[in-house]
DNA sequence: ATCCGGCTTGACAACGCTGTCACGCGGTGG
DNA sequence: CCACCGCGTGACAGCGTTGTCAAGCCGGAT
């Protein structure tokens, strides 16, 4: 008769006592460890059901000195669908191996950023962060990580950071696809919105869309590129500029789909017809670029895939395996009805 | 001179021994407990500021047999931007309070959704868990956490579910608000797309549209109403099916935002100007809903106060304070150019 | 018969913290 | 002068698990 039906409530010790064995043995069975004979383990598992038993987190991360807890530190946006993807595929990593997933979010820019995250990692005995993009762009975040010695997975477009887990994302190639797609089209004046300065995806997608004029034989031109923020409000702004030319572009990249979508409405707002008078395309195939009319030329990362890998490899470290060398992933390009 | 002097590593024994006095006397301190006399407590903070030590959390777990650990139990859908807006809330509440916040998005409708529920608490050895709509509507998943024990937070737009925590929306009143302000735009034949027949949300909204009709003396017509499941998708094939109608519609109402970005881009395929040729108005006021040309129309909600009130209360609960009364948030009607 | 080594098992300490209880001290009332 | 009380403090036993180490057993080699 077991003495306390409830689940999750059963110790090592009701286990041992009802299997006839000791609570080593118990845990031994529970860990998956050798040395147990058949018929014990088989004995002790019978019981662990019966009891729905279930080893005490707290217990054994005490014990091992271990938590089993990554922490994910991200920027809020307005505009969630990059960061749910990350999040998806974060989750989806750690409940395969059993580790918990805490999350951070912070504003940026901020001062106290490294206060926060120190904070956050030793409050919550964080044994290892994901970073998605732009975080790992960050330097003081990423010294203070160093300093506290924990370990780090981050997903960036730019350079690897040496000694820990990388993801890289080919955003120069794909912006590459995308402005190179758009000469083929025929479009020879193609107006470019840049994102955020701190963002390392920034100046890849930047450099791809200058790659791509170069290997066309199409001069540079900076009149085209504007400076946006990765937000609506700043793409609408800076189309305004671009249309306003005296020769404005033909098409126009946003370097994110929010960004597009701020070229959409002001194009809108002047009547222009798209793609017949213009075209524009965005970057991330957000939800949002397919519900927009017409609905968005982008391009698409395997973005939870991404964050799946960073959670895995950063395990793996944990675990003690070295450290794999950056794992890259390629981009593709979604053409839909807004470029012509 | 420190042994240590990496954060985070120094243990109570250590701040006990450089502050001459007992482990107890520093959990005292740290604990912010009565009784210690104001010099010794001022020189058991200099060395654990110092020493930047902090508590171990899996310890202090086992010894206070609690965990400070809330579950968010969701469904993930592809626009994310209303689970963000509870996670948001969610996480602002907990990091106030030192709790850590668990995620664990589900797949609807899923046959082993108890079992899924059942080792993510026990697993997590979560206390208490946050059920964002329309996750309090389902009834397997309620028992199991009454069965198990756990006390829940429930924001639904339905009846409060009994001793348990609940935080309210008044869908019904925002969706006869919503009508209301057709009619008296002089609309007389407003379309109405529901929502996912299992989420809570659909009824009532559904019964404030029916209410406003009723109160201002227009004919309910069935022929008006469609079915949709929440997506885009469903949004437009119901639009589509509207539009065709002898006599369609001259507004209509979607149950969310992304359903809205369907009847717009339905409209906009038939050559519908909006607003002058169809009004279209949704619910949410998601970041969608300002991108969308024209800008939505809609309902906002103030949902991430709601899930900080869900979060926070839930809490109290778990901290042996009474359950509260349900809390209930107004909606706000935001009208954009979607409407004429 | 003896010794050795591998397999199986268990006793016990350790992990870092909090709850319980007891102790000493100074003041208060009888 | 003594009993008593409340405050400040510390010793110590848990909390549930895993790591260490030693013991017992068995088979095979000596």
């Amino acid at each position: 008769m077991a003495r306390d039906t409830r689940p999750g409530k059963a110790t090592i010790f009701d286990v041992a006592e009802q299997a006839g064995v000791s609570i080593k043995t118990v845990s031994r069975v529970v860990n998956d460890e050798p040395n147990v004979r058949q018929h014990t383990r088989a004995k002790v598992l019978e019981v662990v059901n019966r009891l729905r038993y279930r080893p005490n987190a707290a217990a054994r991360s005490l014990s091992r000195q271990r938590s089993w807890v990554l922490g994910l530190v991200y920027e809020s946006p307005d505009e969630f669908s990059y960061m749910k993807d990350v999040l998806d595929g974060a989750l989806s990593a750690c409940e395969e191996r059993d580790y918990s997933l805490l999350l951070r979010p912070l504003t940026l820019p901020g001062s106290e950023l490294p206060e926060q995250v120190e904070r956050f990692v030793t409050q919550a005995q964080v044994e290892g962060v994901i970073l998605p993009a732009p975080m790992g762009d960050l330097s003081e975040l990423v010294r203070v990580l160093r300093r506290m010695e924990v370990p780090f997975a981050a997903i960036t477009p730019k350079a690897p950071v040496v000694g820990q887990v990388n993801v890289l994302c080919e955003d120069e190639a794909a912006s590459f696809s995308l402005t190179e797609f758009l000469i083929q089209r025929g479009h020879r004046a193609i107006g470019f919105i840049k994102g955020d300065p701190g963002h390392g995806a920034t100046d890849k997608r930047f450099a791809g869309y200058r790659r791509a004029l170069v290997e066309h034989g199409i001069r540079y031109a900076e009149r085209f590129v504007r400076q946006g923020y990765f937000d609506f409000d700043s793409g609408k702004a800076a189309a305004a500029e671009l249309l306003a030319l005296p020769e404005p572009p033909t098409a126009i990249i946003g370097s994110n789909d929010d960004m597009a979508a701020g070229v959409l409405l002001e194009a809108r707002q002047r009547s222009l017809a798209i793609p017949t008078d213009l075209s524009v395309a965005g970057f991330d195939d957000t939800p949002l670029a397919s519900r927009l009319w017409p609905p968005l030329t982008t391009i698409r990362q395997p973005i939870r895939e991404m964050a799946r890998t960073a959670a895995l490899c950063l395990m793996e470290r944990l675990s003690g395996q070295p450290t794999q060398p950056p794992a890259s992933f390629g981009c593709e390009l979604v053409i839909r009805e807004s470029t012509a």
